[in-house]
DNA sequence: GAAGTCGTCATC
DNA sequence: ATGACGACTTCC
């Protein structure tokens, strides 16, 4: 007898190809099989989708080819881990193959079964991970809850919704996470529990604190960590631990939010607005969007346990969401207003401290010119005389974002870009952010030989500087000279290299810290009492309707590595250098006023049919030339007409990107809206075709690619 | 997306 | 004639 197994293989959505391809097996194979089969000259990796023992109608059977063979010794992806790869490749319009392989480790399609077997079996040698009934967390490592804590932690335990964990930077929301996870592991032994944080650099303090609190109960074992900064084999097995049950927590990056759980329980998003938990190419999924989405599968249980025979997980096995932020995502916040998620709040910092104060500099009335207004360098003058840390931000890398000849009008432009090359003095190159492209910064202006060319504007490189030099008189309470440090993707590219300034940072051997937006994130500074942002601006009046709110999260985070230490805390401060000190962000900000932030930002979104009120999507194209990009485009919306969805839906003319030229690549973008996700999701569906289409108009000729991006960040 | 096929064109 | 390169097609 035959069986006739549809495949999810990895062929992109736009190359034509059916969702899934139909082999030929002589037995049956379990939905959820890892298989080898055969496409054109190769063979791939695939998952089982189902398996009838009858041929497909629209295929004819001799075409089918047999399936080359199964990956032994794996239980099959269980039916909600493939609603969930199901789920993503519909709503971010992409092939179920697709997502299905970038939701597994990669080393995982160049295994073969003697491999795999060595690796089950180092896998089944590893550590005992305990068996959750011996649950007994060390109580020296476990700190008193606090009332809110306590609080939070009641909620959750009896929340029926996602649940939005709203908690001031040092609120302890960390502790409401471990002890979240602890009451979930109890729950039963083979419960997991999957934590996400937006950024690598995040996890290994995060998961430091999870393995001091859990490593003595349930072993090493228990705790692995999933991001692309690990190698393939160590993702590979991290992958095979929690597909396993063997690890009960996995903690890692958006990709995550894939992973096989297959007693997953509880999903943590720490710092839940940030952006990069929406990826930026291939599918370009929300990993909390499907956070959300998978608790809620997980909960439903088996949807058609008919199916697969299995039985339904027991009444009360649920899965819970906790997101957590102190400046929520405004898609967050709203959901919590409608009811749709419950909101928690932990207004408070631990052991009393409070937030720092914010001084706003008027850059109107400060010296022209002056990176540092005068107020603020004799404030960090002050603390550094006692001892204290200062932490000063600007969103820019290099010493000078251009360079520029004083005669012609020659500027440091990118040949391979439509931007400027920065500036690096460390190395005296010109390098490009964009693609790479670096050269020697030229001893004369290439255009008309001209030996003066001046940097343009300021970069962390020239921060630190001119903080050298502007401190070179002031010591420390030792008598020794202060010493300035610097930290952004340039000082921390090195493995390594980024816990390595944190240490020193730590140890105290750092008394101003230059950086770039990394150093806001997360990380814990005990002695900075004072922060900085020196050029705000830029992102209150960019056209981007989402710069407001991921400036007050940068600010609202930035402020809150100061005065961790409640020794310091009352005294600490946040200095922001504006242009507009009466803009309503820095208004709201002063008074630590997110709500009120989040309402006036609503009340914007709203009127203007906005997200979360109003739904949107982009078409992006890149090509050899703006006009096929363009073309293609427009093209594509001509040939909307008529589509289902399309009478609710509104398509805008092609646009060029911001930097419309990267890497000799030229991009445009389409924007879509809806007043409804149904309809914008059925127009979606049926433009596929007409896509594919579009894509061979005689003026579309030199197009490379082109991309859905559903909800985008970024307009 | 990756291989394979089939043109065109430049070069030894 | 060879092979480099790009456009195009196919893959259950």
């Amino acid at each position: 007898m035959s069986f006739w197994p549809t495949v999810a293989v990895a062929t992109p959505a736009h190359g034509g190809l059916a969702q899934t391809l139909s082999y030929r097996s002589e037995s049956p194979l379990a939905p959820g099989s890892l298989v080898r089969v055969p496409l054109g000259s190769r063979e791939l990796l695939g998952v089982v989708w189902t398996c009838p023992d009858t041929p497909p109608d629209d295929l004819d059977p001799a075409l089918a080819r047999p399936v080359s063979g199964v990956l032994l010794g794996l239980d099959p992806l269980n039916e909600r881990w493939r609603q969930l790869v199901q789920f993503a490749a519909r709503y971010y319009q992409r092939s179920l193959g697709e997502v299905a392989m970038g939701a597994l480790p990669p080393a995982l399609r160049d295994l073969d079964n003697t491999q795999l077997q060595r690796r089950l079996q180092r896998l089944a040698k590893g550590q005992t991970a305990g068996n959750g009934s011996s649950l007994a967390p060390g109580s020296a490592h476990t700190p008193q809850a606090s009332e809110e804590q306590a609080q939070a932690l009641a909620a959750l335990a009896q929340a029926d919704r996602p649940v939005l964990l709203f908690g001031a930077t040092g609120s302890g929301k960390t502790e409401v996470y471990l002890r979240a996870t602890e009451q979930a592991l109890a729950a039963d032994p083979g419960a997991q529990v999957l934590v996400m944080v937006p950024e690598i650099n995040l996890t290994p303090q995060l998961e430091a604190r999870f393995r001091d609190r859990f490593e003595s109960a349930f072993g090493a074992g228990a705790l692995v960590c999933l991001h692309s900064g690990m190698t393939p084999p160590q993702r590979l097995q991290a992958w095979l631990a929690a597909h396993a049950g063997r690890a009960r927590i996995v903690l890692g990056t958006r990709m995550a939010v894939f992973a096989s759980l297959p007693g997953l329980r509880l999903i943590v998003v720490d710092e839940e607005h940030d952006p990069s938990y929406k990826s930026q190419e291939g599918a370009r999924y929300s990993a909390r969007d499907l956070a959300v989405y998978r608790a809620r599968l997980e909960s439903e249980g088996v949807v058609a346990p008919a199916e697969t025979g299995s039985p339904s997980p027991p009444a009360a096995a649920r899965c819970q969401v906790l997101l957590g932020s102190a400046t929520p995502s405004l898609e967050s916040w709203h959901a919590a207003e409608q009811g749709r998620y419950l909101r928690v709040d932990m207004p408070g910092r631990i052991g009393g401290g409070s937030l720092p104060r914010l001084r706003l500099v008027d850059m109107n009335h400060q010296p022209k010119g002056a990176l540092l207004a005068p107020p603020l360098l004799a404030a960090m003058q002050e603390r550094i005389g006692r001892g204290e840390q200062c932490l000063v931000l600007l969103n820019r890398r290099g010493y000078a974002p251009v360079l520029s000849c004083g005669a012609c009008d020659w500027k440091s432009s990118c040949p391979h870009c439509s931007a400027y090359r920065v500036f690096h003095k460390i190395d005296r190159t010109l390098r490009c952010h964009h693609c790479g492209f670096t050269q020697r910064v030229p001893r004369a202006c290439p255009d008309c030989g001209n030996l003066d060319i001046a940097p343009i504007g300021r970069g962390t490189e020239q921060l630190e500087e001119q903080l050298v030099a502007l401190l070179a008189d002031v010591r420390r309470p030792d008598g020794s000279p202060v010493r300035v440090a610097r930290m952004d993707a340039d000082t921390t590219r090195a493995k390594g290299s980024l816990e390595a300034q944190l240490d020193a940072l730590h140890a105290g051997e750092v008394d101003v810290l230059v950086g770039t937006q990394m150093v806001a994130k997360g990380h814990d500074f005990r002695r900075i009492t004072l922060v900085a942002s020196v050029n705000a601006d830029a992102a209150l009046f960019a056209s981007d309707h989402r710069a407001p709110e991921r400036l007050f999260a940068l600010l609202m985070q930035a402020a809150g590595r100061a005065g961790r230490d409640a020794r310091h805390s009352g005294a600490s401060e946040m200095w922001v250098q504006t242009w507009h000190p009466q803009h309503l962000l820095f208004n709201a900000l002063a008074r630590h006023d997110y709500p009120g932030f989040a309402a006036a930002q609503l009340a914007d979104r709203e009127a203007a049919a906005m997200p979360p009120f109003g739904f949107q999507a982009l078409l992006r194209a890149d090509a050899r030339t703006q006009q096929a990009a363009q073309a293609f485009l427009n093209g594509a919306a001509a040939a909307a007409q008529g589509l289902p969805g399309s009478e609710r839906v509104t398509l805008y003319p092609a646009v060029p990107l911001n930097i419309q030229r990267v890497a000799n690549v030229e991009r445009a973008q389409l924007l879509i809206e809806s007043d409804s996700r149904p309809a914008l999701q059925r127009f979606l569906a049926a433009w596929q075709a007409v896509l594919l289409e579009a894509r061979s108009l005689p003026e579309a000729r030199g197009l490379i690619r082109f991309a859905v991006d559903v909800d985008p960040l970024t307009v």
